[in-house]
DNA sequence: GTCTATATACGGATAGAC
DNA sequence: GTCTATCCGTATATAGAC
């Protein structure tokens, strides 16, 4: 079978040295990853990755950028589709995250534990306006609420409900699990029953 | 006045050294603190880091002891005060968290990222049964449960709706206040708020 | 493009004077 | 106890051969 594109640039040195380079700063952080790390985890030479990425400091905005994509571009489309409802949004929202997070737990605190000290990279590369608080989802919660005549909520509070149950598990997973004494797959079994549960949570919360 | 054991201690050289190794710390993690940072910071000597601390590695240990005990001492307490019943718990647990997060921002994420790599600091350091699985809170929970005919809740989605809505604002705030475009002065309003609304909030999922 | 060897800088730690 | 000066290992980055 003849490789397309993707698969050719997936085996090349350059994506070799970017998906160590994933996975290590994931792991540990740019101040916690050595680029020898980054060389040895993918087999190249320690030379080539300045060949390729000119320095350390490069090659973290370059994954770090992409992950910022990664966690926000999926939390934007969904809260910005045109034809879901309301509760097929939160829906969306929660089994993508956890479905995201399983698959790949490092993101979250990961991206987190780096803007503490540069939250400017943020600020430039998200749209927070469109995001969310400008977003198809937000006038639909408008709309939730004048139609049930249900209490209003702040939507920094909902939000802030949100994203705390289904990401703060994964986040503090190492703490969850200690406090729980319950291995990786207990874990990921909880995690997956909270892809049912938190949509159902939130809507008691709003009716509250 | 005469100056008692506390306050000479805090004047310290001893002590200058590990208030300012606790900011950095706490800021910027092990990997990303540098000993001549916590030496500027604390108007001492390099030097005198190592004299009293032996090395960076000692200092980072005792920070981060001191930090869990300082973020557990707390739950593990409130958890297992025979007196108060369980709403008075969850009550005091929000309370008590944010006030403390507000005062010192930086503690959860500081503890989550060092975690990530030394889960076991943790295990040694909590008895993760007591504070949780055994604790008079959780049979207060069950007895809730019982008397109200209400549907179990698995005690893990319990204690991550609670510590998600309550904890993680916090580490989350730098993207909290992006999303949101939110300063700091009402990040911290609505963190107050919070005080309220999370025990509400929490009841209503347990009645759902 | 890929390697070896090396320059250069930085950070943790100590020796030794005061 | 506190300082200055310095050692030494380590990490990033580059020069230059292939």
């Amino acid at each position: 079978m003849e490789k397309n594109k993707k698969e050719v640039k997936n085996n090349s040195t350059e994506e070799k040295i970017k998906a160590s380079a994933r996975k290590m700063f994931h792991q540990k952080g740019f101040a916690g990853t050595r680029t020898r790390d980054i060389a040895e985890e993918s087999g190249i030479n320690l030379a080539l990755l300045n060949y390729y990425f000119r320095s350390k400091e490069k090659l973290f905005q370059l994954i770090m950028s992409e992950s910022l994509d990664e966690f926000f571009s999926s939390l934007h489309s969904v809260f910005n589709d045109p034809v879901t409802n309301f509760n097929e949004k939160i829906e969306a929202v929660v089994k993508n995250y956890v479905e995201k997070m399983t698959e790949n737990p490092n993101i979250p605190l990961f991206i987190l534990s780096e803007l503490r000290n540069n939250p400017d990279q943020l600020i430039k590369k998200v749209n927070a306006k469109k995001v969310f608080l400008q977003s198809v989802f937000l006038s639909q919660l408008d709309d939730e609420i004048k139609a049930n005549r249900i209490n209003a909520i702040d939507p920094m509070h909902f939000i802030m409900n949100l994203l705390g149950m289904t990401v703060f598990p994964f986040v503090a997973s190492p703490m969850m699990k200690s406090i729980g004494d319950i291995d990786q797959e207990n874990f990921d079994t909880l995690m997956d029953e909270r892809k049912k549960l938190i949509p159902m949570w939130i809507k008691a919360i709003l009716k509250s």
